[in-house]
DNA sequence: GTCTATATGGCGATAGAC
DNA sequence: GTCTATCGCCATATAGAC
């Protein structure tokens, strides 16, 4: 692996951890054993370091979902298997995940344009697809955005959750989130195309 | 206003914008026309200003939803009620919303069990009761969650959201995202049910 | 309670040798 | 490509006058 690729690897990790200005140079130096010389060898400053790690992390994305969509489930089916893929993605690179997370709050309009269309817009799009050949009569981009943010919300906000009362143990496996999430979504469906 | 409290007040809207390490003493000395040695001489060091601004944040949110829930309406009207009021409480008050979000993202175990806790606790129990009341074979603590979770995600992900194909101007009116959060909740409780 | 002045150290970034 | 050494600046925090 070249040095670019562990600064970046390493960079993915620690800006998640630390955020922006709360990662130095000096300690990513020391993380990835090199000097801080060496970094701007690579990188023309901070900022540009941070923007090629973040485009570094979201380049693999893509073709997890790609087996959902291309099997031939049914539509019902395939909502259920794109929330569990969701789930394991996020549960999996978490880095990745908390570096959306802070890329979202800050909130500029032009990165979240940018990100939108650049990483996010194929899934969606799909997702969109799906949802309007289930129940055509309601408002997809609603409901597509209900799914993702479900399974966004129980994966972010477990380590409070846990506090409540009614919490199980179970409620952490991923196969009993997507369980959930599929049905109040499908069952709601139903409700208005029945 | 005293001085603590001018500090702490803008303290609040400082880290939440940008977090932590993102905020120097001398921006905030600025911000409230003191010096640094006057802020120094209200709180012992940065942390224990950044946590008693937290705790200053948290102390005046438990009455907002009570008339919600001591409103003589139905089960369903009071879901909605509470729905709509929780959108309502997370748009006007967006600093509070932000610093929840930077300190759920941190995950310490010790700080999540203080929030949920001791703040959060009471609306969560009445959320609790009233899902139970509406749908008792469900897993009220994942209904209840969801619930949350999705009135979270509409507010906190609406300028990534606005960039979706799909998307409508009415998507951001607290309404109209109130009232599909309810639908979803609801027609799915009632398919269980029927 | 608030100030000015300052100690001490980490920060981003660069120069120049190898 | 990587190093050591360094610049200039800003950070947190403190001392001591008013």
């Amino acid at each position: 692996m070249s040095s670019k690729e562990k600064i970046l690897g390493t960079a993915i990790v620690l800006f998640a951890q630390k955020g922006y200005s709360g990662l130095s140079m000096r300690q990513l130096a020391q993380a990835v054993d090199l000097s801080v010389a060496a970094i701007y060898h690579h990188f023309p400053d901070k900022n540009a370091l941070y923007l090629e790690a973040v485009r570094f992390a979201f380049s693999d994305k893509e073709q997890v979902f790609a087996q959902v969509w291309e099997s031939g489930c049914s539509a019902e089916e395939k909502l259920g298997g794109f929330i569990r893929s969701l789930i394991d993605v996020m549960l999996q690179d978490r880095d990745f995940h908390r570096l959306m997370q802070r890329e979202i709050q800050e909130a500029d309009p032009e990165r979240m344009q940018l990100l939108a269309q650049g990483v996010f817009n194929r899934q969606f799009c799909f997702l969109l697809q799906l949802v309007t050949e289930l129940a055509p009569e309601q408002d997809a981009h609603l409901v597509a955005t209900s799914v993702i943010g479900l399974a966004k919300y129980y994966i972010e906000c477990q380590p409070l959750l846990k506090n409540f009362p009614g919490w199980k143990s179970e409620h952490e496996r991923p196969e009993v989130i997507a369980a959930h999430i599929t049905n109040l979504v499908i069952n709601s469906l139903k409700v208005k195309t029945a």
